[in-house]
DNA sequence: GTCTATACGAGGATAGAC
DNA sequence: GTCTATCCTCGTATAGAC
């Protein structure tokens, strides 16, 4: 039928479209963060008009809620993409060592951390409480596992550890030692993966599984 | 000599004001962060007008440039207050917990991680500049000795340990678990001490003496 | 359905009265 | 030496032409 093929190939164009924008969006806001980042960077950067930018989204936070949505989405990508039946916590450094590559990539957005009208909005989208509530329940679900199979301390609050594996996707430690230059990329993901599993004072963690 | 008496007056009364103004700088900068921080604000909490603001303090920058300057004054003094032959780490987890303490207070300055045009002005401030080393060389140096004392990890950099303290400052974390309202503050504090230092696989840390 | 051109508000900074 | 009233820039959002 012709007439759906129609719609069909307007409905793909539409959405290449709007990965377009929401790459940019993504780099933008890794880059600037949400208050620096300007519509008009974001209409130059897409090449189009930002009145045409409007037509697809309805503010400058709706554009910051569908690009967290996405960025919610490829985590949750990671998460399915790991063996069911790999320990719990390697499961959760893997997960770690994304985020932190992420960042280092510049790929990673950074919202404002406070109260903002920004977070507000969020927590308005649909989509975007869905994807979090699921990728923190996926989480949660490992952090319990790995607790019960004694690989990480069993005192700690489920709560603790999934606020500090999502504080660690924002942490300004990544950008300082990749500002200052001592260390590689690779070295930096190591260096994050350990600090976060053994802190301060523990010794090396047991490599992962892979060589990586 | 009289005249001198009403200049020191004067000084004093000037002295003063700063201090109030600084104040309300921090808790807004506490409260809101550097961006969404409103100079008509800080006028309106201090209670004179926008224009006597700016006799005092150049812009809006000059105005967070000198708050986190009373900051770091407030952490060097938490430093020296330290005793001489305590041990290092003790000294570290000590000032964590000032730190997050502070936070907790809602008396802890957030400034845009990212790059931005606040970041340049800082940096251009020669008292934070002075004053941000000596914080740094002092805590090199506990750092140093902590892990010659095999209380820290010796293989980790000095770098990465300096860094992850200052980062802890501005640590997301504190605010999710205040906002959740599961724990006591105190309960925070040492959650934050220990993860930091014990990490998430390793036990609760020794008690620190004096039975805080 | 894309752009030019503009309305509108917010917020940093200042002139000038008292 | 403090306030009222104002300016100017910038950024979001939209109306209207093509």
């Amino acid at each position: 039928m012709v007439a759906t093929e129609r719609i069909s190939l307007k409905e793909q164009q539409l959405r290449l479209k709007e990965a377009v924008i929401l790459q940019a969006v993504n780099g933008l806001l890794a880059q600037k963060g949400y208050d620096l980042m300007t519509v008009d960077q974001v209409a130059a950067e897409v090449g189009i008009a930002k009145p045409s930018l409007y037509k697809l989204f309805d503010s400058k936070e709706a554009l910051a809620g569908a690009a967290m949505v996405r960025l919610l989405g490829r985590a949750l990508d990671v998460v399915h993409a790991q063996p069911a039946d790999a320990p719990a916590l390697l499961k959760l450094r893997a997960l770690l060592r994304w985020a932190v590559e992420e960042q280092l990539r510049g790929e990673m957005p950074r919202l404002p951390s406070t109260r903002s009208s920004l977070r507000d909005a969020l927590m308005r989208n649909d989509e975007y409480v869905r994807r979090l509530n699921e990728l923190g329940e996926a989480l949660s679900g490992w952090i319990s596992a790995a607790q019960q199979a004694g690989d990480l301390a069993a005192d700690l609050p489920v709560e603790l550890v999934l606020f500090i594996l999502f504080a660690r996707t924002c942490d300004p430690v990544v950008d300082y030692l990749k500002l200052g230059g001592a260390f590689s990329d690779a070295e930096i993901v190591d260096l994050l993966e350990r600090s976060t599993f053994a802190g301060l004072t523990g010794g090396p963690l047991a490599p992962l599984p892979g060589g990586r």
